[in-house]
Order: structure tokens, then C-alpha cells, then sequence
DNA sequence: TTGAAAGCGTTACCAC
DNA sequence: GTGGTAACGCTTTCAA
């Protein structure tokens, strides 16, 4: 019945059919006060006729503006980076903001040419766990700014959102050495991991400060192959507990163990890191230090968003892991036994 | 030394400073060609030297094209559609186009407005695994071209990209029938969900088929958590085997058994959907059958690109999800005994 | 081959 | 309060 144009109406049909002027039908539209009520009445009929709605494209040349930011991560697989992700969609959406995800595939070289890119169709950035180093880092934020960070400790002139790892780590290690173990290793993340080397600097201090404590570095990875293949590392080790990089590590190397008839935790406990949701339910479920990867997208939103509205953005957080404590770790088993 | 401006440099800078107009900048840039090789030159390093790159959004405006498609989702913590997600991100940006991500939070009538919002900042968008009526997505559909679908059967004028559910949980069913099971639960998944009612008609179509062989269906999820809780319904329903909607609900369910005592797979076999990357890492580890998610990510890009580029899309691509067995699924246990 | 100029669809400044 | 109109930064006829 109603009469369809093909294209999409523009603002200057709108103008013709409410018989005002283009500039008033943008008035009407992003609701600016000081327009008679009776043309404001015409406008939105007229729009709503038309189905009428302002072009993004042509709006954001003139606003300067695209209410969208980018978001680059090393790896859409990986859960944390996932749950992140999730965070800041679900926070700048609230805030009327989009959200474009760029993923570099963990190939450090194309991080700053994609990261770049990214920014130049967003208003701003969010960088989750760059794996470039410090030096590329801050070499590069300056042309991306408004930036964030998450994943990654305190870089000058970026807000940041993140999680301590090395108090993290030792708090699995007070965990584990109050259950008596002596003898651990540490199957460890890649070495351009930020978070990893923080993991790897609490774990100093923590044996510095801790006579009798062993803890064995073994070089991993960051997925369930890696954690896997070192099962047979661990056992040979003769540690008592492992922990892992994550709890993506973690579960591969509960199967390897499970797989070999090495009870867990009775005769080696195993922690992991991040608790992603997976953790609970493994068998048995994962003691893991439990980083609220959701609420650092929110919190790195947050600071974003004050940057976009120019005003000073919160100080950084570094959100403290809380233990999880459940059945993959216990007692250590007696010195000896094996 | 060098000269910076604080604004970014803009066509007119560069055409300046290599002394000539616009037009013939913008040609270089876009490599069109007829060009003189000097001009060429000249333009080519005042660009360099201003560090210049056209704007995407002036672009988007004159070009009438984004380069941008949109992917909306009914839960980005969902490992499925995270694999899709990903499948499409990497094949969209390999042709140079990149993804913006809309998150429905499983919120039906969310998804009508949400998708139109989407795509008015795009250029196309893909559906995936629309929770919204037949009626509504076939009323929406029209006003999103192009734009295509998956997790979800054949729509008219929609190309699609899609998993064959009922074959797969007819799959799933041959297997545990050629292992003697007679009395199998189905772990459901939400009403709302096209591909739980395929898998339903798979169900009925097998029982018919096979007489003697029974599946009660049990309200179930979409979650570990409803897999978990269904646990006890399982042991009371003297089934020797459970279905679970997908893998996430089977982990519950794995979980639930494994706290009650009740071995898997000599008591009660149990098999999930999907197989997501986790499901090689349970305890035992999940029979189930496999999706390639990533791969319906990659072929729904194939279509919308050709929708893009205005040539015929390809068919419409039904994968046949193939049953991975793996430690969760044996023999049935003798009947009667409990 | 090159340049001038007309858009692309809005918004916002400046008059009236 | 309302309406011209100049941007926004680029691409692409159309002439030369």
C-alpha cells in the first residue's frame, strides 16, 4: 500500500516531505533542543514514512567520529583473549559503541602494521596481550592513541587493564607449599609473553624467600598439545606439583597424566591460570588462579571511554587472581614415594 | 628534522607538496593506471614522506562501501560460534575486509533491531544461528541483504552455510545402537533453537526406523551447568546412553556422573555436539560429533563475498558432521542391571 | 595524461 | 527558531 522508493531516503527527503529545511530535520534527529514542537511532530512523521535513518558513513565524516573501536588480539581460539573480547563488546555496546576485531594470529610482525590499520577505522584501540616488545610497544602507541592495554603491565601514557600474574603465581605457590609439596615445576608460557615473564619473576622471589622450595622451569606453550607432550617431563621430574601456564595447559597435561595412571592430585597436584569456565569442569576439577578476564574488558572499556570523552581515564588496574581451590590439588604426596 | 604536522596529512597535502591535483593522487594511491611514471614518483614519495593514508570513512562515503562486515551472534562465550567467528574474521580479512561483532546475548527480540543496526554500518552481514521465528527471519531478511546464514536450515533468497544436525545425531545414534544400546536419553536443547529442532527430527526419524530402541528427551541447555543439573534425571531414567544438546551440556553431564560414581562408559554411555577443542581433553574424553565450525565460518564468507562482488553465490553447503569416538562411549551395560 | 569540479549524506556555523 | 551553506576527505566524471 505505502509507497516504497527503492534507495534509502535521504535527509533532503525527509526535509521535502516535513517541508522544513535538512538542518532541521538534523536538529530533530540527534534531538537538539530549540525547534517548535509542531515541526519537530512534522520531522518524525516524515521520517518515520520514509523509514528514514541517518547514513553512519556520512555522520561520521562530518562528526570526525565513527562510535566504533577495534580490539586486536593474538588469538581468537584462546579463551581469555575470548572472554575479554566479550567484556568490551558487551560494555561500549551499552555505551552505543561497536566493536571490530582484528586478530593477528600470534605473528608478532604483523601485530603493529594490523594494529595500525585497525585504529584507522576506529575512534580508538584496545590491545589485548600484545606480544611485541616493550621497546615496539611504546614506539608505536603514540600513533594510536586513544590506546589500552590489557594483559600487559604499566607502559607510559597508556591506561592499562590488567591482572598480576607474579602475585597470582605466588599465591598457587603458597597454595601448594601449605599443602607440603617441595619439588615443583613451572611449565612455562612463550617467552614473548608479558604475563608469562611476570609469572616467572614471582616464582624467583617466591623460592628467593622460600628455602627448601624448587621450581623447575619447563618450557611449554599455551595450548593443550604443549601441556600434553610435557606430561612425560613432569613425571620424569620428580615434582610433586606442576603448575601450568594456563588452564588450557593444565587440562592437556591432566590427560597425559590420567593416560599414564599418574593420580591427581595423589601423587601430583596440578594448578593452571585464568580460570576460564572449562576449569570447573574437568576431571578433576582445576585449582587455578582465577582472573576475571570479563570485568578487565569492562575495565578496559572504562578507561577508553573516558579517553574518547577527553576526560582523565580511572588509574590502572591490576586486578588481583584469587586461588581457586579445587581437586586437582592436595597433600604432597611422601617424600621418596613415586 | 623532518617537518610533522599535528592533523594528519590529507590528499590536497599530498598533491600539494608533489605539485599536482587531487585526482591525480587519489589515481596513484588507487594504482589506476595511465599515470605518468614521473608523477608517479612524486606523488608516491610526498606520500611517504607525510606519512599519508586516504580516510576509510571519506572513502566508505564516495565509494558507497565499507569494506566491513558484521557477524552477529546469540552468545560470544559460545565455543561454537566463537569458532565461526574466527573462521570468518581470518577468510574475510585475507580478502581485505574486515569484522565488526554484534552480540544478541541470547536475547531474541533483541536480534531484529540489533541486526539492522548492524548492517547499517556495514556492507554485509552474516546471521549466525538466529534465535528469531522462521516468520520474523524471513520478514527481516529482505532489508539485510546481502547477507547469509548459518546454523540454520535453508531460508529462501539466503545463501547458507550450515551443519547437517539431523544426520549428525542420526550418526551419533547408529553408533550407540551398534554398541547395544536400547534406552537412550536426549538432553535438549532451547525450543528456540533451529538446530535442536533438527536434531529432534533426527531422533524421531531413527526411532521409527528402529523398532525397540527408545529416546526420552529431557529439557535441558544450552550450558555446563544444565548438563550438570540433568545428571540425576539421566541415572533415574535407566538410560544406558545420553545425547547432550551440545558438548558443553555433555561436560556438565560428565561431570555430574563422575561426582555420583557413576563410570562413563560402563554405566552410562554419553556422547555431546559440536566437538569443540575441548572435547579431546575431558576425562573420558568426548565422543561426539564433529562440526567444522571454522570451515561454516570460512564458506558463509565465500557467499557473502560473491554477494559482494555481484556474482551467483555458491549452493548452499550442508556439512555432514561425522561422529569423532572417543572414550566416553562402550557397550551397553547389561540390561537390568543398575 | 591531467586537472577542475561535482558529488557522497551529514552536521554545524552564521545569518535572518 | 529556522534555513542557507560551507565543510568533512575522498573519487570520478567531464573537459582540455
Amino acid at each position: 500500500m505505502r509507497s516504497r522508493t527503492s534507495a534509502r531516503a535521504q535527509i533532503t527527503d525527509v526535509a521535502a516531505r516535513a517541508r522544513v529545511s535538512p538542518a532541521t530535520v538534523s536538529r530533530v534527529m540527534n534531538g537538539h533542543a530549540s525547534v517548535a514542537a509542531d515541526l519537530v511532530e512534522r520531522v518524525l512523521s516524515a521520517a518515520d514514512e520514509l523509514g528514514y535513518r541517518a547514513s553512519p558513513v556520512a555522520r561520521s565524516l562530518v562528526l570526525g567520529r565513527t562510535q566504533t573501536i577495534a580490539v586486536m588480539v593474538p588469538d581468537m581460539a584462546n579463551p581469555s583473549f575470548q572472554e575479554v573480547l566479550r567484556g568490551i563488546t558487551r560494555a561500549a555496546a551499552a555505551d552505543g559503541y561497536r566493536v571490530l576485531v582484528a586478530d593477528s594470529q600470534e605473528d608478532v610482525t604483523q601485530e603493529p602494521g594490523l594494529a595500525r590499520e585497525a585504529r584507522r577505522h576506529c575512534d580508538a584501540l584496545v590491545l589485548c596481550a600484545p606480544r611485541m616488545s616493550d621497546a615496539e610497544l611504546a614506539a608505536l602507541v603514540p600513533a594510536l592513541a586513544p590506546v589500552v592495554l590489557t594483559h600487559r603491565g604499566p607502559t607510559p601514557g597508556v591506561p592499562t587493564s590488567s591482572a598480576d600474574y607474579r602475585g597470582g603465581i605466588a599465591a598457587l605457590l603458597d597454595h601448594l607449599a601449605g599443602l607440603g609439596h617441595r619439588r615443583l615445576v613451572y611449565l612455562a608460557g612463550p617467552p614473548s609473553s608479558a604475563s608469562h615473564r611476570r609469572r616467572l619473576e614471582g616464582i624467583a622471589a617466591h623460592v628467593a624467600d622460600h628455602p627448601g622450595l624448587s621450581v623447575d622451569v619447563l618450557p611449554c606453550g599455551v595450548g593443550f598439545e604443549e601441556g600434553y607432550a610435557a606430561g612425560e617431563a613432569v613425571r620424569r621430574s620428580g615434582a610433586t606439583a606442576a603448575l601450568a601456564f594456563n588452564d588450557l595447559v593444565a587440562m592437556g597435561l591432566l590427560s597425559a597424566l590420567h593416560e599414564a595412571g599418574v593420580a591427581v592430585p595423589e601423587e601430583v597436584s596440578v594448578t593452571g591460570f585464568d580460570d576460564i569456565p572449562f576449569a570447573r569442569w574437568t576431571t578433576p576439577p582445576l585449582t587455578t588462579a582465577a582472573v576475571p578476564h570479563g570485568d578487565l574488558g569492562q575495565e578496559a572499556w572504562r578507561r577508553l571511554r573516558a579517553l574518547l570523552d577527553g576526560e582523565e581515564p580511572p588509574p590502572d588496574v591490576l586486578v588481583h587472581p584469587e586461588v581457586q581451590v579445587r581437586a586437582s590439588t592436595g597433600p604432597a604426596r611422601a617424600e621418596g614415594a613415586a
